[in-house]
DNA sequence: TCGATCTATATCGGTCCTATATAGGTTCGA
DNA sequence: TCGAACCTATATAGGACCGATATAGATCGA
């Protein structure tokens, strides 16, 4: 999904700044599967103003730059609709964990604990974070992505607690090279 | 990961050309949580020849491009080894599925259950394409990160099956609008 | 009071992916 | 047996995206 179209979305939720849609992927629930950088947000408001999908009003601030509050347009709600019935890209899950992981036995078995330690204390925060964001008061679908990112977190945390014994153990053929 | 450290992983295991390399993504059990795209591997084996972490050989074929078989140095290994002991990067997952559920809200149910039943089966493919290449053979960090794959899976098909009539079914005074 | 963090926009450099070019070989069904 | 589809094999151009940085004052807590 391109930041543009991802940008479309969030504000057919209401109007927003390019800080405040970068701040929703932080602080609320479109966490971890989605997301999009400043460098990527502010040219793909500069484009769609261009192409009339949204619009602007600047607010003027004393001694700060102008908040450039963006709308969507009638067009850019259509196209938006549009994107979402087209064949959906697949996704994309990169982890340099995983990566890590198939070389487990280069390493010092200390380093390989770490990893793991480190890997489920930043899963364990991404879980914390949707707990604490309860989106019950939120559309049907933000509930769904939540219970969605609680599964997938929970699966890793269960597998990961059951099974880092495979990977911490170095057999003895294997140590004493 | 960046490429280049990907591409040094994966010689550590035996030379390779960047076709080899990249085919190891689609059938082997680096799947899913580690690629690269050929746009990105060949530069990145030019660099890391220029670098002297691996060396290649030409293996001329007759009315073929060369093979181009690299190597990785003793330099190539330890600067891979001294890549996994740096702290890793965060995973990326990035799902335009999920993206688009937030606004199942704005779509006809048929389209959405259309979507949940491509991704079912995208994902189905997957967890059966880990199940066929068996590790049993290999590295032991290789049957860690196949089970780690099977368990996140598994849990998104157990999550959906059981779920999707939450996103599915529109309540009365929704669809009245 | 001083540093850290927040609001707020924007650009630059680099990394990476997609699509394409090239070019012949193999395989398999009609 | 002929052609379509797919495989081996390298490479580049264009575009998308991210991370770091620049700017600049406001606010807040120690």
């Amino acid at each position: 999904m391109d930041v543009r179209t991802i940008c479309l979305g969030i504000l057919t939720r209401g109007d927003a700044t390019g800080y405040e849609i970068k701040k929703l992927f932080e602080d609320d629930g479109y966490q971890h599967f989605v997301e999009a950088s400043f460098g990527s947000i502010y040219p793909a408001l500069q484009r769609l103003t261009e192409e009339g999908y949204v619009s602007v009003r600047s607010e003027a601030q004393e001694k700060r730059p102008d908040r450039k509050v963006y709308s969507i347009t009638p067009q850019g709600r259509s196209q938006f609709i549009a994107s979402l019935l087209k064949p959906l890209p697949e996704d994309r899950h990169r982890s340099p964990f995983v990566f890590a992981m198939l070389f487990a036995d280069l390493l010092p078995q200390s380093r390989v604990s770490g990893m793991v330690d480190a890997y489920i204390s930043q899963v364990e925060q991404k879980l914390a974070h949707l707990n604490q964001h309860d989106s019950a008061s939120k559309p049907e679908g933000d509930k769904f992505v939540s219970g969605f990112g609680r599964a997938v977190y929970v699966a890793i945390l269960d597998y990961l607690r059951s099974h880092r014994a495979e990977i911490e153990t170095r057999l003895a053929a294997e140590a004493a090279e």
